[in-house]
DNA sequence: AAAAGCAGCAACCGCTTCGAA
DNA sequence: TTTCGAAGCGGTTGCTGCTTT
């Protein structure tokens, strides 16, 4: 959108995997520049590719932040819930799953979670025809049809699971809770608050990361809540956070999100602090992080 | 050791939504 | 109000690597 015609003019589209010299650039040009306009970024990123392949790389690659690897117990009990709450809606589950993607979530989903939920369904008819084989006398006592499997929990809205659910801290497990409010902390995370507020400021042009203020502030209700505490095992956050959990400020975080190109390395590998230190900076009294 | 089958994942495709002109 | 382009989203495909025969 506020994309010049003359940005693009049609040249021919590479497809398929993605080399690391064209993640390099991608992610270079990105951290550097923002994305705008995705149709623009390949043109100027030097890349061959269109924008919309652009976006996805970034969104479920290259993007900071992102969480790699298995998925824990946890992160799965909560993508069957929120599925059996909201279905396919990937991108709604994602929202609750810090580090992951809907593509990743939607993967997870048809290689491995769509086949326990059959099973779990198969086993439950099994039962259920077993039971009514030998005690049709007794009163029924079948689950809601809204009630999942597994033992996850079951909520019927997204407000009560975040009500039920706690906040676990690695560091210290006894923090009491308030009462009437909600333990979980809201997240910021920087890389998904959109990067056309930050280019709504200068630094598409000069590419010197200056961010007001505003910017931030008009995102202000982007809040992330997330299920399950801090996402850690593979320490895929950025040690950035750090700083901005410790001193706080918003644009502290927007400047620090554009340093990360600093953090590349020569083979465009981003260093990361563990999940684990990133929670102990963590500010819980403002029931906010910035991430 | 080679071929077939399978699973996981990255990426593409097409539809919908949104916002600017 | 309409049109058009960009972004977002979910379904699907196809490649790759691992396992089984």
């Amino acid at each position: 959108m506020g994309c010049k015609s003359s940005d693009k003019p049609k040249p021919k589209h590479r497809k398929g995997l993605w080399s690391p010299e064209e993640d390099q650039r991608l992610r270079n040009y990105v951290l550097k520049n923002g994305h705008g306009c995705w149709s623009s970024v390949p043109i100027n990123a030097g890349l061959q590719r269109n924008g919309k392949s652009c976006r996805l790389r970034w969104i479920n690659y290259l993007r900071p932040g992102l969480k790699r690897g298995m998925f824990g117990k946890e992160e799965e009990d909560t993508i069957l819930t929120l599925h059996h709450m909201l279905g396919n809606k990937w991108s709604q589950i994602a929202q609750h799953l810090p580090g992951r993607t809907d593509n990743e979530i939607k993967n997870y989903w048809h290689s491995y979670l769509k086949k326990k939920v059959a099973k779990a369904e198969e086993m439950e008819a099994h039962m259920k025809t077993q039971n009514t084989r030998s005690s049709s006398e007794a009163t029924d006592s079948s689950p809601s049809p809204k009630r999942p499997r597994f033992g996850v929990p079951f909520y019927d809205s997204i407000e009560h699971m975040e009500e039920s659910l706690t906040y676990t801290d690695p560091q210290n497990c006894d923090i009491p809770r308030e009462p009437n409010r909600s333990f979980l902390p809201k997240l910021l995370f920087a890389e998904w608050l959109s990067l056309d507020h930050v280019n709504g400021g200068s630094i598409s042009n000069s590419g010197e990361g200056q961010v007001s203020r505003d910017a931030f502030s008009q995102n202000s209700n982007f809040q992330y809540t997330p299920m399950h505490g801090f996402p850690s095992n593979d320490g895929t956050y950025s040690g950035e956070f750090h700083n901005v959990l410790s001193h706080g400020s918003a644009t502290d975080m927007f400047n620090s999100q554009f340093k990360f190109e600093d953090q590349i390395s020569g083979s465009g590998v981003v260093d990361f602090i563990s999940g684990g230190e990133l929670c102990r900076e963590c500010d819980m009294n403002n029931d906010v992080m910035y991430l």
